[in-house]
DNA sequence: TTACACATGTAACACGTTACATGATTTT
DNA sequence: AAAATCATGTAACGTGTTACATGTGTAA
């Protein structure tokens, strides 16, 4: 009680979470699995670890006791109150984190077929994330999860989830048409002896 | 030597940044917050961290020594060849970490009101960040800092930031036209007393 | 009866931030 | 002479991952 607020976004999005119905340990990182784990992935046992220090801060409490050893906690007062603060009266952590951006910067050292085949690859795992998050989309939008509020919102976050991998996609794609090494007339030449590729197999994969 | 493949994007950051040129543990430090800052933040004690362990494992080495001990380390055959291998040899994290995604999730727990008002911030921040993005774009396009690889593929993460900004903020703005609490018929009522509203201040913050 | 999904947890470590600390050179 | 900037580092802590460990109920 005597604590300085801290900002952290697990806790809160297990609040979030517990908002909306009771959940023990293991539904909640099923759903941040499924759900929340492209854009905001944690694994159980920060999860448990996570549930054990708002039960001790009244945050939330234990709704149950299951089968085996399942202990569903419920959201309580304190604990509502405490994810409006954070939502309303917090500010948001603008850091965004993409390895795959980060790499572009360094996209001179590799030779232009690395490059090439390194981008169809993300091409390919953007797109394939954008089409999982509008099948999610479509299947919110036919109603069949309902249209409550907490379904809403939900709407909103997959909605982001198909725009950022589109973005991506298009971006990798674009990318692939910048010439970044050669001094380039047009596109890719695809053959070139290339001194920054080992001369053997490069082992794995 | 004897170590496992260890996956890390600081270190190859690093690595990569001096493979451009010798730097000091000062001078990333400030690459990392003014370029690379929004894609990936790093501050100083990890980066002058990571630099001790990379000068160990002699990726990179002391190039020179200037003023006020000031150390310049410059990266080895072997540092590059490490760069080399993660960039063409490893998988992408593909993990993307947005929170302000991540609240979304939450917004039907905020007023009608509140929603609004955030929504606005986050627009006005991810506006300005895309501004930011595209001014430093047209100063790379206008030629201001050469065309060589390392900045042609700066141009590339560069362009990434401007398209996720935008994205971004186009997503906030067509989520704040979504009736989330409300039954609603077209958009935002701007009137409405709601329970959701604590009567009094929230406390701290 | 065997395997699988359910369910929770600990321990060790990796990664990252904040606060503190120190001192040198340069600019005003 | 003071302030700002350069430049590096330590210590403590917070956050997140991996590997290990354990046991229960249900379905094949």
């Amino acid at each position: 009680m005597a604590e300085v607020p801290v900002e952290m976004s697990l806790r809160h999005g297990l609040l979030g979470l517990l908002a909306e119905a009771p959940a023990s340990g293991y539904d909640l990182t099923r759903r941040f699995a499924e759900v929340l784990g492209p854009v905001w992935p944690a694994r159980h046992p920060q999860i448990y670890a996570e549930l054990t220090r708002l039960a001790d801060e009244g945050l939330i409490e234990v709704a149950s006791r299951g089968p085996r050893g399942r202990t569903a906690y419920r959201i309580t007062d304190a604990g509502l109150a405490e994810v409006r603060r954070w939502l309303a009266h917090t500010e948001t952590d603008h850091t965004l984190r993409v390895e795959g951006v980060l790499r572009s910067v360094f996209f001179w050292l590799m030779s232009p077929q690395q490059l090439q085949r390194h981008l169809q690859r993300e091409v390919a795992f953007y797109t394939e994330m954008a089409a999982r998050y509008r099948r999610l989309a479509e299947a919110e939008d036919r109603g069949e999860y309902g249209d409550e509020p907490p379904v809403r919102s939900l709407r909103l976050a997959v909605e982001a989830g198909i725009r950022l991998y589109e973005t991506l996609a298009d971006w990798a794609r674009w990318a692939a048409t910048r010439p970044i090494t050669a001094p380039a007339s047009t596109a890719a030449p695809a053959t070139s002896a290339d001194p920054t590729e080992p001369a053997a197999g490069t082992g794995a994969e």
